[in-house]
DNA sequence: TTTCAAAATATCGCTTGCGATATAAAATTT
DNA sequence: AAATTTTATATCGCAAGCGATATTTTGAAA
């Protein structure tokens, strides 16, 4: 018999990580009908809420290295999502900034919270219940950062 | 101002996501001493559960696609960690084994879910807590897969 | 039985994620 | 000021994930 410390359904990362693709599948046809991905969409929600960042803020605020960020937002560059201009102060910092497009995505995915958040509801997942979840997934990534 | 529902700190998704990753993190020292991904950890502990399995079952488990989990077990393989063999009964199956290696990472892994389960509990995270967590967990995934 | 649909696995192409390392610019030390 | 260290990005290589598609085998229907 398997130890129970390693039956699959006693892991909590596993569960996390089920949860988290799943979720992310359900933001897919959303996103992919305006031709980005979920890791774009988060950096144009940081820089909905302050443009014109540099990569290390960007990174910072989605908890990613540089190594994944830059990639990231060299794709979305291409696409005509924002732009990369080197740094006044400081040059070796590349400031990131939306164009006029990556601004009004804004609008043609306001309707993504609302659609996704009412597919996540269920049973013990609520209004009332979310930020009880929401407090415990902070300590834990507080925890881990 | 950024409307509400576009705030990153009032997205589930990304704390799920960032959860997700930085657990996974905290088991990448422990595998890689072993040599192995937390992906393939996982199909460890699949296999541990229940040797022989064809590929889809394994896929089933994991809420995987078999064009993700199929690669993953042919790098497995080729580290000497299971083998693949085409089933008797329906010649469609792969069914996949353990090797003797694959069998043993068991004991050299064990203290693995201690150290992990130690590194995340917190303060809203404890063994009295976590139940409710799984349980949200369990229904989002249930809603979503 | 022949044909056709379904199932199981695999392959392809692309985006992520990340450890390791490189490069360039700033900050600090000597 | 010159040398050293730190900081900000970027590049490289590899393992996942996954949509789309191909291949093989089975099962069902005609």
């Amino acid at each position: 018999m398997i130890k129970e410390e390693f039956r699959l359904d006693n892991q909590l990362c596993f569960r996390l990580y089920t949860a988290s693709r799943l979720i992310t599948q359900a933001y897919h046809p959303l996103l992919s009908e305006q031709g980005i991905t979920y890791p774009q969409y988060l950096v144009l929600l940081v820089l909905w809420e302050k443009d014109a960042q540099p990569v290390n803020d960007i990174a910072k605020r989605l908890v990613l290295e540089t190594n994944t960020v830059t990639p990231l937002l060299q794709r979305m560059e291409k696409e005509g999502l924002l732009v990369r201009a080197k740094g006044k102060k400081d040059a070796r910092q590349m400031i990131v900034s939306l164009t006029r497009k990556g601004k009004e995505l804004q609008d043609k995915l306001s309707c993504v919270p609302f659609t996704v958040g009412d597919a996540v509801m269920c049973e013990s997942v609520t209004p009332e219940t979310a930020p009880e979840l929401f407090r415990m997934l902070d300590d834990i990534i507080e925890k881990l950062r």
